[in-house]
DNA sequence: TCCCGCATAGGTGATTTCCCCATGAAAATT
DNA sequence: AATTTTCATGGGGAAATCACCTATGCGGGA
């Protein structure tokens, strides 16, 4: 490598930084070129040294680090950020991926995960810590979870046919593209549907869709996304 | 520990089975007491020797190691499951989760993420390769990647009219139900809606009711009351 | 055997959707 | 001031969907 790695440091606590500018400097390819309190000033730095790194708190006092990584991104966008939080929640961990970072660490990990972490990402690989990796799994997992709660209600009250019916209209399928999935006619698609939304005393697409949330049998938290 | 970790290997390949015992040979904490080469094989080991640990290839000859793992814990509860695969697709990892694996690894990956992720299973936790999260984040990422898009060209380009329309379609109103609360022709309503989607790049009413979801317009989480 | 539930499908008229187009008023631009 | 753009309002017509009813073949029970 013919330069060392730059990074910049973006987190409230001086203390913190003072720690993981004392991690960092562990290892020699790596060099803090900037820090800051505040996501203003995290900005500032950004757009002043285009670093290789930018290590992110999630909650900064000024402004969510979420909305600081899209700005960042906006002035530098070789920057690889890598988020530092306290929360393990599966929605920030999302939020933080899709705002475009590239790793989320715990802020009580050991040290060496912080350098694994920044050696993942330099060489353009996203990086979970692996208490994220936990929840990201658990929130795969539940949807099978989910989908099990799917007793006790009309719903079990339909035919093995007509439930297959149901989760694609749920899904937003129309009639025609029901009917394409199943090999069956529009009008047989369309009779099961009717079947359905009599027993489940339903009137309209989006009461179905509804009731299928309820039931668990879509995800409609991921449309919050 | 009062003894050792007992682990059986399922997989269809002879000189694989051996390159694993070979690596966890190297820990003296474990100990490979049984080895199937398919999944009936792997169901009666599964029976017999109840083991802390299994890994089990999502390849078998006989049935899916999908299957497999859903048997095994019929029969043996307490064995964690370590699925080692060739692929690292989404779906693959997903479904090898929601079947009830605690671990997914890599055939390619370095001999110490083995040993790495039965350490984590063992203390209950699930693992992920990396190779594996990278799809994960992917997947998590790419949701938005879509959307993100479609939230750029935004709500507030609509017309305050064409927001009164949107409000009433994602609280499921009908056509006709939009023209008489708003005092318009179905006609007009109906324009307003075909504007809506246009602007958003929607194409159903589901995604509409989804969009409005997103952006805090209607309260899908009452849905679920 | 007879009946009923299930999956299949058609008919018909009303409704909705989709994709054009048109007009007047207001707002913005020139 | 003149012109263009945008907004809200509507319509026409073809295609799709909906609502409601009927019908057929098949399999499992009473």
């Amino acid at each position: 490598m013919d330069h060392k790695t730059s990074i910049i440091i973006v987190d409230d606590h001086p203390l913190f930084r003072e720690g993981l500018k004392a991690i960092i400097g562990r290892s020699a390819r790596y060099e803090v070129v900037g820090e800051a309190g505040s996501g203003r000033g995290g900005l500032l730095l950004a757009g002043k040294h285009k670093p290789d790194i930018a290590l992110v708190d999630i909650a900064l006092p000024d402004q969510s680090g979420l909305e600081l990584i899209r700005e960042m991104l906006k002035s530098s966008p070789r920057t690889r950020i890598l988020i530092i939080s306290v929360h393990s929640n599966i929605d920030y961990i999302v939020k933080a991926f899709q705002s475009g970072a590239f790793g989320y660490i715990i802020k009580v990990s050991a040290a060496d995960k912080l350098l694994e972490g920044i050696e993942h990402v330099m060489q353009g690989d996203y990086y979970m810590d692996t208490a994220v990796s936990q929840q990201v799994v658990k929130k795969l997992a539940g949807l099978m979870a989910a989908e099990k709660i799917v007793t006790g209600s009309g719903y079990d009250a339909l035919t093995p046919r007509e439930q297959e019916v149901m989760v694609l209209l749920a899904e937003g399928r129309s009639i025609q593209q029901v009917a394409d999935k199943l090999f069956i006619s529009p009008k047989t698609a369309e009779n099961h549907r009717a079947n359905i939304m009599r027993k489940l005393g339903l009137h309209s697409t989006l009461e179905l869709v509804r009731y299928a949330a309820k039931l668990g049998i879509i995800d409609i938290d991921s449309w919050k996304a």
